[in-house]
DNA sequence: TATTGTTATACTCTATAACTATA
DNA sequence: TATAGTTATAGAGTATAACAATA
């Protein structure tokens, strides 16, 4: 894995492409503000930690379940499906593939035999082990314009702003089909 | 458009599940780290703002879109694809989504006919104007828990983390087909 | 022959809804 | 009849690659 390269067309200079634009002091009305760094940056986070888990065969979603899953083990699919934002059958499928490579296991609950149990199984715990490291990997390579004290800063006022716009601890957005793509067009 | 609910299924204590799990002081390996609330928040915001914008009929790809082409007219479309990072086929669709809306117009280049200049109409800039609207009310209630010195403070880290991961400048990663979902699994 | 833009096709992901089995 | 989970189907979005026009 390499560290924090990304391709970097970089907006070269451009030669002024002179036509009929006036010299332009302010060309471009390039959002400045700290809502799209935050979109911006927490992107690109995300699309870093895809790459660093997909070494380890596991997407985001996955990592996500299985943390889901050993917070509360013996949860139903249906509990999983309403925390996360997503429809039942999509858990369907995200607990098929984690229990095709053996780190999830599904249990008839006992008492109600219609329920699945879900439970880590111990290469589920050693993979969400690694993801761990990966994370503090990931975390450290991110934050690296940043000293300990401008590290400390930042979490602390993106705590603020993840509790004040009721953002569920641990759960990412992702889940939940990302603000329906468009109003769908007209022709 | 509300302001900022979200579900919050809110992670209830869970009934310790005894089973061979100890009492769990911290049973949940939740991500708690600058870069998960990152993606966390950052996907927030996208998601926000893709719903501000689509009631003025756009998706966020658009705005990007207008916004370059508003920041450098006469653009080619091959150079737009080069900047944010995407197959031209898909700057096609994007921009006869537009054209098609009479916000962008194509012209033939002069200079070599091959090339298809493009161009804000003036209804183009009338909805940009909309959007840079919209974009300031997103951006003050995305950070309704700060005063404008922890804003600012936030923007000057976020600016610094920015550069050091070589983002490029009003780029948002989401063109880049968001890291390739998953390495293909095996059954 | 190389390049810009376009179209055609295939693939992936996801939600909807029908269906099974339990209750 | 209602609920947990599953399966089948269809839709949206995107990349790949073939193609047309121009250089």
């Amino acid at each position: 894995m390499n560290t924090a390269r990304q391709p970097d067309p970089s907006a070269a200079p451009a030669p002024a492409e002179a036509e009929a634009q006036p010299p332009a002091p302010a060309p471009a009305p390039a959002p400045r503000g700290a809502a799209f760094l935050l979109a911006q940056i927490g992107a690109h986070a995300a699309g870093r930690f895809a790459e660093r888990v997909a070494a380890l065969g596991l997407t985001p979603a996955d990592v996500g379940l299985l943390r889901m899953v050993a917070g509360r083990p013996g949860r139903s699919q249906r509990a999983l499906a309403e925390d996360l934002g997503v429809v039942p059958s999509r858990v369907v499928a995200l607990i098929d593939a984690l229990e095709g490579e053996g780190l999830v296991e599904r249990r008839r609950s006992a008492g109600d035999r219609r329920n699945h149990e879900l439970h880590l199984t111990p290469e589920g715990r050693r993979s969400l082990g690694k993801v761990s490291r990966v994370a503090a990997a990931h975390e450290d390579d991110l934050l690296a314009a940043l000293d300990p004290d401008g590290r400390a800063q930042l979490l602390e006022l993106l705590e603020r702003v993840a509790a004040q716009q009721e953002l569920t601890p641990g759960v990412h957005p992702g889940y939940r089909t990302l603000a329906k793509p468009a109003p769908k067009r007209k022709d």
